[in-house]
RNA sequence: GGAGGGAUGGGUGAGUGGUUGAAACCGGCGGUCUUGAAAACCGUUUCCCGCGAAAGUGGGACGGGGGUUCGAAUCCCUCUCCCUCCGCCA
């Protein structure tokens, strides 16, 4: 969420800035808005301030044993004025408050303006894609000839957009979550933790997935709660309505959690293969910080992230999403984008985004410089590090054999009791 | 799932219709004393939203929402969370 005070003063900046997101309408009844609830705001007060003060009286009156009947009645009136103008006044608060729920964070003035991805800017590229003296196949066919995927199954259970992991195949996405916690949390200074897989709703809030998102997420049925689509939600909402001391900032946590998207509207897309399930397994890097130091936080934890491809010797590139492409809650993005064989591309595969001040004030995250300083927003980052199912798959595709089998990279054999190959059982 | 108890400021915890935004204690901050520190003592210490150029000033907040009343931390309804006991359970 957008400061109020800071909308209602650079409404101008705020408006150019919508639309080169692409929402040009968003801003159109703010002023009214804006204007009609201070209105009324102020009539109400002004009849509570009389209420406040006749009470008072009538009390004294009462104390003495004088008459106050007069008063009282004026007071009924009063009453029920004040009872109109607080309906009034809530509704166009709320009208207001909402609109601004719906606004997306504000691009930092880095973010390159485009209309589609297409204008997205490559920061940089890491490894070369292999020459195959084959012809490579995609995971989808690779994973069930192992014998270490199991799409029929899983759909006979499940349903589409899901899989299952077999063997060796379960035993992979294990040992590559396992490197991944390790590598954040033993080299990259990052404290682990196992969230909750279902938030309620002030944490979606919170993050920005409500209201405006709800149709991409699974809610369970009669409660007010809901499957996480990231760990972002419930590891950032951790300190929500809490006041953190400056020193303690940044902190740094990783999660390895499952995560649950409905994909509505994303029929027809990737539906082959693991690329786009329902569920999947992410390790997510989340950090507060300072505003003035979040976009270091920014490049420190893209880098972060991209650590564990280079380790795992996956070619990629970094990328700089434009205005057009950015996350409703983030101010910049740096996607990293892995090479896919099969596609003849590069697929995203981590997320790194700084949302400065747009969560903490949505979740009321603060912090205090200092020891009798004023509290102020702190700023929140996230990134996957990474979703695992799609490494999973990247290895599966970048390091087939002709014979079908997949060579196990170096990093990832230790995590497989030294497993440096894995073939059909 | 059943029965009961609870939620007050940074913390503990008083307060059961009218100067209670809130006692007291602890903590924090400032000061006195001291070579320094501790102790002791004195003072100070919540947040949000308006109006105002400012000084200042008005409103709101005692888990959330709603109601009763001229007036609610205090009475009623409802929701959430926590605790105790019983049942069930990995």
């Amino acid at each position: 969420m957008l400061d109020l005070a800071f909308v209602r003063e650079n409404l101008e900046l705020v408006k150019q800035k919508m639309e080169e997101r692409g929402f040009p309408a968003l801003l159109a009844d703010f002023e009214s808005l804006d204007r009609e609830r201070r209105r009324l705001l102020v009539e109400a007060e002004s009849r509570k301030a009389r209420r406040n003060k006749v009470s008072d009286e009538i009390a004294r009156l009462k104390k003495e044993k004088q008459d106050a009947s007069g008063l009282i009645a004026e007071m009924k009136q009063v009453a029920r004025e004040i009872q109109e103008l607080d309906e009034k006044a809530k509704a166009s608060d709320e009208g207001l408050r909402e609109l601004l729920a719906n606004l997306p964070n504000l691009p930092h003035a880095s973010v390159p303006v485009g209309k589609t991805s297409a204008d997205n800017r490559e920061a940089r590229r890491w490894g070369e894609p292999r020459k195959f003296d084959f012809e490579p196949k995609a995971h989808w066919d690779l994973g069930p000839a192992l014998g270490i995927l199991d799409f029929e199954r899983a759909a006979k259970i499940a349903g589409a957009r899901f899989a299952v992991y077999r063997g060796l195949g379960a035993r992979l996405e294990r040992a590559l979550s396992n490197f991944m916690l390790d590598v954040h949390t033993r080299e990259h200074g990052y404290t682990e933790m196992l969230p909750p897989f279902m938030v309620n709703s002030a944490a979606l809030y919170g993050t920005g997935q409500l209201p405006k998102f709800s149709g991409d997420l699974f809610k369970l049925e009669g409660h007010d709660l809901w499957l996480i689509p990231t760990a972002e939600v419930p590891v950032t909402n951790l300190y929500r309505d809490e006041v953190l001391e400056a020193e303690r900032l940044p902190v740094k946590y990783c999660a390895w959690t499952a995560c649950f998207r409905s994909e509505a509207g994303s029929y027809g897309k990737d539906t082959r293969g693991i690329i786009r399930q329902h569920q999947f397994q992410k390790v997510e890097l989340v950090k507060f910080s300072l505003p003035e130091k979040s976009y270091e936080e920014l490049e420190s934890l893209t880098r972060d992230a991209e650590t564990i491809l280079q380790r795992l010797g996956l070619p990629y590139r970094v990328v700089e999403l434009c205005t057009a492409d950015l996350g409703f809650s983030s101010a910049k993005t740096y996607d990293l984008e892995v090479w896919l064989p099969s596609a003849g591309e590069y697929k995203e595969i981590s997320s790194c985004s700084n949302c400065e001040g747009f969560q903490a004030r949505r979740a009321n995250l603060r912090f205090r410089r200092g020891k009798s300083g004023k509290t102020e927003f702190l700023h929140t980052l996230n990134g996957s590090g990474l979703a695992v199912g799609r490494t999973w798959l990247a290895i599966i595709e970048n390091y087939q054999q002709a014979d079908g089998s997949v060579t196990v990279p170096e990093t990832l054999r230790p995590y497989l009791d030294g497993l440096e190959r894995i073939q059909p059982a």
